[in-house]
DNA sequence: TACGCAATGATG
DNA sequence: ATCATTGCGTAC
């Protein structure tokens, strides 16, 4: 019998991603335990790489297994419960196992390898080449050991350079490997990347390899300052400099603060809340269910305003009374430093907060205080889902329909599912809550999975506004605006005359939407990805929303030369435009991405807007999910078709959720409010049914209309993505996964339920020059469904002939076909 | 027979 | 991804 462990390797790709045996050599058998991060030979050429220990057994053959290297962490990084979240997000979400132990640890706590040269032997000239002699030199001259990166930065060769690589198999140079541990520094000089990339693939511009680590560096951690990118990613400035220049990355200031709430305390009691008769009920319930010790869930259903943070508080106090943890998620949104002083006034230093706006060094910090103990409540986004809690008694998550919760890049998880997984694992209780909770949710609350508790009165007085809804094909339209019907004008008049505030919302950024040549009918395309340039006035650019790309509009059409282009559709920055030609004496803010590049700056503009800075604010969909502006008494939809129709089955959804919050921006206070609505489509019931905030109307709708074309939660959506550089081959590579997955599923799950839609394009088949197929999965996502799924990837990825193409697997894939 | 490059295959 | 092997074509 010999102890081996098995590993789980850094930068695996699927194509060989699995647990790796290795023996553990007798002077680690003591230290090395699950969990623990450890070097190991990889490969042919046994290069040495990081991975982490699942699992540590008893084997009796130890036939050509290789050893363990050493050990980087003395104490176990990832707990039992850690471990069986990186198997579960490795299955269910198609990611690496890696991938999943990276996400859920703090981005700062990673370790880097560092190596040395230093001479050794003979240096006689005549038996070197010209590039070798000058490596000689080099080492000669500093006298000691060198890290290598310093060499390579000094002669400019790169590190896999044959030259340094046969002096080292000679050995003339001594080439030793270090792990080093990530230091943090505080700087202020911040780097993030452009507002438009979110992936590597969205780039436009050729990078080098250095400028990639940064890029995938500063994807993983959203910013950092640029002395830490430059230390992470192992490069100088001028590689960051370089992507500044190129317009990939932005450089930014900000205060960093090793421990931004330092010094908190609580200063008020959650006894002293008063709960109104029905919050009580609610209140009791939900301690009962906590008590239980059993895997509970909850679904708190309760209108806007009705007061559930209250019933937050005391469900969480008490929670923590039976010394417990407990886990509070918000959406990217509404984590905004009112939330956060809120929870710290109850709880004080138990509080730790973790989201992206912190520096690396104090995500460290949260995460570290969260694991020994010394804080038991957690607020954050997404990713707090995953704190280091040792027993969680209580997870929360506040507006659980938002589709904030679901990661977009690998691993691809819900975070909805991973609450359920460890609310399960603790016997704690998943509560759900939310004005509009998600379709799925209030179907398992109806079946009885959830306990269904609901908050139906308002708190105080506010009253419901009116809401009108506009026909925009009857409207009278202004010859000034193509955007504001008649009545709204008149009634944007009215506030402003009144001294009130409004609010416009518009789900499209940009100026205008569409550029068209009147002479040869052309629309100005992206040249990367398959989509129209929206025109920016800011910058008089034509901008990608999709890859970055930006060109200088120079009033010539690209295709015919014509000088007689069409600007039509309009985005926020027309409207902003229009409003202040029709009310100059108006003040207007408008918020979407392009203004709100920081992640607090939504709350400056917030606050201004709140203290009565401006008349008007136009923005996007952030703008229906702001705080409580008191004096906003008229609200304005201006075009609801855009919400409705996207090719999406979740989109009525979506749009009834965003216009029952925006409409319920109208009237908070005492004063009433109103609320229009611009459509070409007046009949569609969603818009009714919003404007008369019943949720449960329209989730009869809904959930019937799901049922009849089948969709969530009558099934499961898996969609599987294809993209590479080369269309037809991207179409054979969708076909031939198709045909592998249907003969697998025929012959190995005769009965196992599947519905396959496509493959077809993507709907926008090109971005950031590579073409992209789908297709979706109608299925039960279970362990069965699962398991064909993982067949069929690892056939595809065993095919050379679709090396080219990549596969991407994203359960809960939203858009229809 | 020697060499070079591309396709192929494995990673414990 | 990265490295080693294999196989084939070409040069000598």
């Amino acid at each position: 019998m010999v102890k081996a462990a098995k590993v789980v390797v850094e930068n695996a790709t699927l194509r060989f991603d699995k647990p790796y045996t290795y023996l553990v050599p007798q002077n680690l058998q003591a230290k090395l335990k699950a969990g623990c991060r450890v070097v190991v030979p990889f490969g042919a050429g046994n290069r040495p790489r990081f991975g982490l220990v699942m699992e540590i057994s008893d084997i009796t053959s130890s036939d050509r297994l290789k050893e363990v290297a050493s050990i980087v962490d003395e104490e176990p990084l990832l707990s039992e419960e850690m471990l069986y979240l990186v198997n579960y997000l490795h299955e269910t979400t198609f990611c690496s196992y890696f991938d999943g132990v990276r996400c859920l640890l703090p981005p700062g706590i990673g370790v880097a390898m560092t190596y040395t040269l230093e001479l050794a032997g003979q240096t006689d000239p005549t038996l070197f080449s010209g590039e070798q002699l000058q490596i000689i030199e080099y080492l000669q001259g500093r006298g000691k050991p060198v890290k290598e990166q310093t060499l390579l930065n000094a002669l400019q060769i790169s590190p896999d350079a044959p030259a340094l690589r046969s002096l080292v198999s000679k050995g003339t140079v001594i080439r030793s490997q270090e792990v080093k541990r990530r230091i943090l520094d505080e700087k202020m000089v911040m780097v993030r990347l452009t507002q438009d990339i979110y992936e590597l693939s969205d780039i436009a511009v050729k990078i080098t390899p250095k400028q990639k680590a940064v890029v995938e560096l500063l994807l993983q951690v959203g910013q950092a300052s640029v002395k830490e990118v430059c230390y992470f990613a192992a490069v100088g400035k001028t590689v960051v400099d370089r992507l500044e220049a190129n317009g990939v990355v932005r450089y930014f200031t900000r205060e960093v603060y090793r421990n931004p709430y330092e010094g908190t305390y609580a200063t008020e009691d959650v006894k002293n809340i008063h709960l109104s008769q029905q919050q009580q009920t609610a209140y009791e319930e939900l301690c009962r269910l906590a008590d239980e010790e059993k895997a509970n869930a909850a679904l708190l259903y309760g209108v806007t305003g009705s007061g559930k943070t209250e019933v937050f508080l005391q469900v969480i106090d008490h929670v923590l009374q039976g010394g417990r943890g407990v886990i509070v998620m918000v959406p990217e949104i509404s984590l905004t430093p009112q939330t956060i002083e809120r929870f710290h006034r109850y709880f004080g230093k138990r509080v730790a907060v973790l989201h992206s706006a912190l520096s690396m060094s104090e995500r460290m910090d949260e995460w570290k205080r969260i694991k020994n103990g010394d804080a038991d409540i957690v607020v954050g986004t997404r990713s707090a889902v995953f704190a280091p809690l040792s027993d969680i008694g209580l997870i929360i998550m506040d507006e659980e329909q938002e589709s904030t919760y679901k990661s977009e890049k690998s691993p691809r998880f819900h975070a909805r599912d991973v609450a359920r997984v460890r609310a399960a694992y603790h016997k704690g209780l998943l509560l759900l809550a939310s004005a509009t909770p998600s379709v799925e949710s209030f179907y398992r609350a109806k079946q009885g999975k959830y306990h269904l508790l609901s908050l139906k009165e308002r708190y105080g007085t506010a009253s419901l506004p009116d809401v009108y809804i506009l026909d925009m094909a009857a409207q009278q339209m202004d010859a000034r605006c193509a955007c504001l019907s008649g009545e709204l004008i008149r009634q944007l008049r009215e506030n402003l005359d009144r001294g009130e505030q409004s609010i416009l919302l518009l789900n499209r950024r940009g100026y205008n939407t569409l550029v068209k040549c009147s002479v040869c009918g052309k629309v100005a395309e992206c040249p990367h990805c398959s989509v129209a340039l929206t025109y920016h006035s800011a910058n008089s650019h034509l901008m990608c929303h999709y890859c970055g790309y930006t060109a200088p509009i120079d009033a010539k059409c690209p295709v015919c030369g014509s000088k007689f282009l069409r600007f039509s559709g309009a985005g926020t920055q027309k409207v902003e435009q229009e409003l202040e030609e029709l009310f100059p004496d108006a003040r207007v803010l408008r918020m979407d991405m392009d203004t709100t590049m920081s992640r607090f700056s939504h709350e400056k503009y917030f606050s201004d807007f709140s203290a009565g800075k401006y008349d008007i604010i136009i923005g996007t969909q952030m703008v229906a999910k702001g705080l409580d502006f008191p004096n906003v008494t008229l609200v304005g939809v201006l075009s609801a078709d855009a919400s409705l129709y996207a090719q999406d089955y979740r989109s009525f959804e979506r749009a009834f959720s965003l216009f029952t919050q925006v409409v319920g921006r109208s009237g908070r206070a005492e004063k009433a409010g109103r609320a229009y609505i611009q459509t070409f489509t007046p009949e569609n019931p969603v818009i009714a049914l919003a404007a008369a905030q019943d949720y449960e109307g329209f989730y009869q709708e809904e959930i019937e209309s799901r049922k009849i074309h089948l969709y969530p939660p009558f099934c499961d959506m898996v969609g599987i993505g294809f993209s590479g550089g080369n269309l037809s081959q991207v179409q054979r590579a969708a076909k031939g996964f198709l045909d592998q997955l249907a003969v697998t599923a025929a012959n190995e799950y005769p009965s196992l339920p599947l519905r396959v839609l496509g493959p077809c394009e993507s709907q926008i088949l090109k971005i950031a020059g590579k073409f992209r197929y789908r297709m979706a999965i109608k299925c039960s996502y279970n362990s069965t469904t699962r398991e064909l799924l993982w067949k069929a990837a690892d056939w595809y990825y065993a095919q050379n002939e679709f090396k080219g193409v990549g596969l991407s697997v994203e359960p809960r894939y939203e858009n229809s076909i």
